[in-house]
RNA sequence: GCCGGGAUGCCCGAGCGGCCAAAGGGAGCAGACUGUAAAUCUGCCGGCUGACGCCUACGGAGGUUCGAAUCCUUCUCCCGGCA
């Protein structure tokens, strides 16, 4: 069950579980992290009332867990569990993906790559060219972050982005043919969605964000302090901007956020939209249908 | 009351006679996405238009100029200093 952030998934897959006696596999990259629970509205042991959930609190905040990692974790438990259904929840896309797709990490190398961050992105795309004239168009010359990824790899494995791309595998991405079977449904936040992000930020407020952030603060590495919400928070804690300010902020965050997971999954061809319903029991019995 | 500073597009903010529908950032909209992904990147972003283009715009009103967001006068409102 895919969706948004603030579309609900979080109760109904719960009552999708229980319905399905499933454990739960959470897809969100941020719920990972021990300590960050309020502003990444993970359930509370109480809210799961008794579902087991995976990889939720399987990493610190000072780490930075990345997707390969995520990927491998997620497949042992898929191979390794014993539940008779799993219910993969969250919103984001490519740890959905990682987990059910045949994506293949490449390698990477810490010293590597931060002496290739230095290098002038000119530099970067004339060497991915000299070593594959295709690569502009699989590789977004713009994007730092990626010629430097492309160039990590092809320094490691001698890879290119013409190669890695004519694998049966990345034929099968591009095709959303997955490694896995699964039924998929999308929670579409509805238009009242921004009404209940303004709640939600509001509740996480009172709820004690603010003191989560504050205590995490000195364990936070450069992962977790991206996190919508905490940004804002810890750039108000550091007095750069007011609290207030902070969580306005966070607001159209999370807004911001909502639209690119929608942009990702509204490509996913698999994936079966269902409308946003205000009543939990209408929407349950509505998801219950897609998968019927 | 006097002296000085300021009012710019949804917001912040640069411009200080023509190259200005007006830098830059934010927000908004659309999109990309295989080891940072709640990250990173791309396009659009006054109105009308497919486009050429036209119209409306830089607090209000006048004026100077071939030409004003930019200069002058005056009015309104903010901010700092002196009374």
């Amino acid at each position: 069950m895919l969706g948004p952030t603030a579309s609900g998934k979080t109760e109904m897959a719960i009552r999708l579980a229980q319905h399905f006696a499933a454990e739960i596999v959470s897809v969100d990259s941020m719920q990972v992290y021990r300590g960050m629970d309020i502003g990444t509205a993970k359930p509370t042991v109480l809210e799961r009332n008794g579902v087991v959930h995976h990889l939720i609190d399987v990493a610190e905040p000072t780490e930075e867990f990345t997707v390969a990692r995520f990927r491998s974790l997620g497949r042992q438990i898929l191979d390794e569990t014993e539940a008779p259904a799993l219910v993969i929840t969250g919103g984001s896309g490519l740890h959905f993906r990682a987990l059910v797709d045949p994506l293949s990490f490449a390698p990477t190398d810490p010293d590597l790559r931060g002496e290739l961050e230095g290098r002038e992105t000119g530099e970067l795309a004339a060497e991915l060219l000299g070593a594959d004239p295709g690569a502009a168009a699989l590789v977004d010359m713009a994007n730092q972050r990626r010629l430097v990824r492309a160039v990590e790899i092809y320094q490691l494995t001698g890879e290119t982005p013409s190669s890695r791309a004519a694998s049966a595998a990345a034929e099968d991405v591009r095709r959303y043919v997955p490694e896995i079977g699964f039924e998929a449904v999308g929670v579409d936040p509805g238009s009242g969605l921004e009404a209940r992000v303004d709640v939600r930020l509001r509740e996480m407020r009172e709820g004690g964000l603010v003191d989560e952030v504050r205590s995490l603060a000195p364990r936070m590495g450069r992962n977790a302090r991206s996190a919508v919400g905490y940004r804002e928070v810890l750039s108000a804690l550091e007095d750069e901007i007011s609290m207030d300010e902070a969580f306005e902020r966070a607001a159209a965050g999370s807004k911001k956020l909502a639209r690119k997971q929608r942009t990702w999954f509204q490509r996913d061809p698999r994936i079966r939209w269902i409308p946003w319903i205000d009543d939990p029991d209408h929407r349950l019995g509505r998801i219950l249908e897609t998968f019927d």
